[in-house]
RNA sequence: GCGAGAGUGGCGGAACUGGCAGACGCGCGAGACUUAGGAUCUCGUGGGAAACCGUGGGGGUUCAAGUCCCUCCUCUCGCACCA
């Protein structure tokens, strides 16, 4: 394609200027209103940016723009989750030092960055890897285990004998190590783990507080998983103790026929018979040397062994077998569960397997076909206590549970409890490239470092492969690992684990606030002007851990008064994913991948944007198209030589007279349009709109600059290296990103005459035009003649007129 | 299985609180300018010869349904024995 102007040098010439200007440095300005828009930042692989990443950072870009020009003091930063795996692994293969290959990565994806025009304010770049970063990160660490919501754990981990190392979740496939394909064992390590449960409630609840796609709300909740029920007791028939089930059904209680423990369950071997022990034991070994994922692919067969122990319900004192069963889970409520087959799927499913007794306790199914486990419908049946004096049959499942419930409070035998599918988090990973504990073994206990000295620094080493005793690289390094405790002076060893990767995510946006703070993690004074985020734009990939973990984080800032909103981002969106021509997912085996570089070289960084923003919705999934780019490239062009001549000079065309009413009124459509799509982040939509107006305008061979000009400060954020260029052409100073947005009239959106349509019977038969002043009944009689035939000369049944839409006229 | 979202021309996609379905772009067709055009500009382009038919299928409400209701199908994403 030739073009009439040179993209490339047009695009350097601006992107000179704007860093030389420092036209994107955001500073505290009380008198303005502020913007804080934020993308989610990137890890910086080895591969360079994609046009996927592309999407988010053109939209939250544009916003950015779009916002600057409407008088909003706006922060648009851009930083590095540098700390991770791959960097680590390139190391462990090559030798190279994880700091030298991410430094690389980083100048590969901002010098793409700065390609594509995108404004951030680089003086506040930040890396999570940077010592004067991850200070903070150990500083937060720090107050989370003075709360207590760090803590040590036995965790089981992902152990590769043959590779002597633990492996991540990603580093395994199929149950064999992606590396070698060797078995994969759980094996429980010593671990940290932050105890996100204590805050499950108000990550809940504040869900209400934000603007975020009901899609990831709903994750979240899913996630959290409360749920509402009751914990009762059931006493051991012939043994000590008793045994703590949750149920979400206690209206249920008088249909339990069998309890079941999980395998791992403490009591198991209280319960178990003599003559069980050998069988007993065999069963918890298999479920043992099962993974979690084994266990949950085998849904189909429950299995199960008898104890030979029995319980005693606490409502009719019946004693019921207890059973083990992997089906029951140790980490989920209390390891532990009163078996009702008549109303549950799963106790249904295995009483059948077993033959026990299914007894109906809700009448309005058929609990010999299959579990009636409705709770909107049905009545308690068969729910008195043996000696008359309590009872719930008659009511409705949802009368009835807080009715049995309350019965079971006031004996001792049970009470209401909320439960959560939430787990507490494992922060800790056996590995090097990563922020490392500030924490002192002394004498086997945990000491927190003293704030004063931190950073605690990663320290430098050459060998990256890990210990071979399942610790990290960091346990190889003798002279560093000893120490003595600052406080008694007593020999300590440090903490050999590092953070996992999320830990530098979770707070990343309070940095870019005040990014060269050395004495706080982020200023008070600018933490209230800048936060909340107002946009977050990232991958729906991250619409549960990164994002529940940062709200995590935060509330525990909140709670120390380290920031002031509850919630760190208000408004969410996640981009789709942008597939390969053949709309296929984009990989390198399929040799569909589009390289960014290579289209804005062709195209150039304004079409590549335009293009990134026309394909379809924000949020939609959509193919690439490279016929597309040079479509909205055609577009661009037209921009141009509406304004510009062939010779560089500017088109004598362009003239100082008025424009036309209709002319104005295009363009203040085109204004609202825009403006209220760019609220709404309907690209899309505001693009088609202005390729409606150049369309329009390329007909003329008189264009006003009455319209040109504000035109181009409505293109100016989605193809800012352009409108710069012809705003200078235009005459004007620079820059456009300095101008203000241009403001519309809706008296002059609106038109004088309207089109109507006209229908017999709901059908379209005529359109007539019409002054807008015009009332219904001049209006009607219009339409009636311009119907003719269609109305056979009868007056109609029935007319109906919406204003300044339509006439229907039925017949 | 459960939860959430989505099905509109050859393709990507528009369509406000029910009111002209297919904006805009791609592709395709015709023409203009040209030594030439895979450049540019102009016009056309849902299907059908037409009556008419058309927003995943079927049914309903309404003067009027892509939009509301019922039902079924397909796809995408998430969760997956959570008691």
């Amino acid at each position: 394609m030739s073009r009439p102007y040179d993209h490339q040098a047009i695009e350097a010439k601006w992107q000179a200027y704007w860093e030389q200007d420092r036209t994107f440095r955001a500073s505290e300005d009380p008198a303005r209103p502020k913007f804080y828009c934020l993308d989610m930042f990137p890890y910086p692989s080895g591969s360079g940016l994609h046009v996927g990443h592309l999407e988010g950072y053109t939209a939250t870009d544009i916003v950015s723009r779009f916002k600057r020009m409407q008088g909003f003091n706006v922060l648009h930063p851009m930083g590095w989750d540098a700390f991770g795996l791959p960097a680590e692994q390139y190391a462990v293969k090559t030798g190279v030092h994880p700091a030298i290959t991410t430094a690389e990565n980083i100048a590969t994806f901002k010098r793409q960055m700065k390609r594509v025009g995108l404004s951030y304010d680089w003086e506040r770049e930040l890396s999570t890897t940077d010592p004067g970063y991850y200070r903070w990160t150990q500083w937060i660490f720090l107050k989370l285990f003075e709360r207590g919501l760090a803590y040590v754990a036995e965790v089981p981990v992902n152990w590769c004998p043959a590779l002597s190392t633990v492996l991540a979740n990603e580093e395994i496939v199929d149950g064999k190590s992606e590396v070698g394909g060797f078995d994969v064992v759980r094996k429980p390590m010593r671990q940290w783990v932050l105890k996100i449960t204590a805050y499950a409630e108000r990550l809940l609840d504040d869900l209400a507080l934000v603007d975020w796609p009901a899609s990831t709300l709903e994750m979240q909740k899913n996630w959290i998983g409360r749920s509402i029920g009751a914990e009762v007791e059931f006493e051991l028939a012939g043994a000590r103790g008793s045994l703590r089930i949750f149920t979400t059904r206690p209206d249920t209680l008088f249909g339990a026929t069998y309890m079941v423990l999980a395998p791992e369950h403490p009591l198991v071997d209280a319960v178990t018979a003599p003559d069980r022990r050998d069988e007993v034991a065999a069963y918890r070994d298999a479920a043992a040397r099962k993974s979690d994922l084994q266990r949950q692919e085998l849904e189909k067969d429950k299995t199960g062994v008898f104890t030979g122990g029995h319980a005693i319900n606490p409502v009719n004192g019946e004693q019921l077998p207890v059973w083990i069963a992997d089906y029951v889970m140790m980490s989920y409520g209390t390891g532990a569960i009163m078996a009702v087959p008549a109303h549950d799927e799963r106790d249904w499913a295995f009483a059948r397997t077993y033959r026990l007794p299914i007894r109906e306790v809700i009448s309005g199914g058929d609990v010999s076909k299959e579990a009636f486990v409705e709770t909107g419908r049905g009545t308690v049946v068969n729910s008195t206590t043996p000696d008359g004096s309590f009872s719930i049959d008659g009511l409705a499942p949802g009368d009835a549970i807080p009715k049995i419930t309350a019965w079971l409070e006031s004996r001792g035998k049970g009470k209401k409890t909320i439960n959560y599918k939430l787990r507490d988090w494992l922060f800790a990973r056996q590995r090097y490239w990563g922020e490392p504990f500030p924490i002192l073994w002394v004498e086997g206990e945990a000491k927190p470092l003293p704030e004063e000295q931190l950073p605690l620094m990663l320290p430098e080493t050459k060998n990256f492969k890990p210990s071979g005793s399942g610790e990290s690289p960091l346990a190889n390094l003798d002279v560093w690992l000893a120490t003595t405790d600052p406080a008694t002076g007593k020999p300590a060893r440090r903490e050999t684990n590092t953070m996992p990767q999320w830990a530098g995510s979770c707070w990343y946006y309070l940095r870019f606030i005040d990014p060269k703070n050395s004495r706080q993690l982020v200023d008070p004074v600018r933490e209230r002007y800048w936060m909340p985020v107002d946009l977050y734009i990232g991958g729906s990939e991250h619409a549960v851990l990164h994002l529940l973990y940062a709200r995590f984080w935060h509330k525990v800032l909140y709670d120390i008064g380290v920031v002031s909103t509850p919630e760190p981002f208000k408004k969410l969106v996640h981009q789709g994913i942008v597939l390969g021509e053949d709309n296929q997912k984009m990989s390198k085996s399929r040799g569909n991948v589009v390289n960014p570089d290579e289209m804005i070289e062709r195209f150039g960084a304004d079409a590549v944007r335009l293009y990134e923003m026309f394909m379809g919705p924000l949020e939609a999934m959509k193919p690439w198209s490279t016929r597309g780019v040079e479509g909205v490239t055609r577009f661009l062009d037209r921009v141009w030589r509406l304004t510009v001549h062939d010779d560089g000079s500017l088109s004598r065309a362009v003239v100082a007279a008025d424009p036309s009413a209709d002319q104005r009124r295009l363009l203040h459509q085109t204004v609202k349009k825009v403006t209220e799509d760019l609220e709404e982040l309907r690209f899309n939509t505001a693009i088609s709109q202005m390729m409606v107006f150049t369309n329009e305008l390329t007909k003329l061979d008189r264009r006003p600059r009455a319209l040109l000009e504000p035109f181009v400060l409505l293109l100016a954020p989605f193809a800012p290296h352009l409108c710069e260029e012809l705003w200078e052409k235009l005459g004007h100073a620079p820059c456009v990103s300095r101008q203000p947005w241009p403001a519309f009239d809706p008296a002059l959106v609106v038109s004088d005459r309207f089109e109507i349509p006209i229908q017999v019977n709901g059908k379209l038969r005529s359109k007539i035009e019409v002054p807008a002043d015009w009332t219904e009944e001049q209006v009607v009689t219009s339409a009636t003649e311009a119907a003719g035939d269609w109305l056979q000369g009868k007056p109609p049944r029935k007319v109906i007129y919406v204003a300044k839409r339509l006439v229907n006229f039925v017949v």
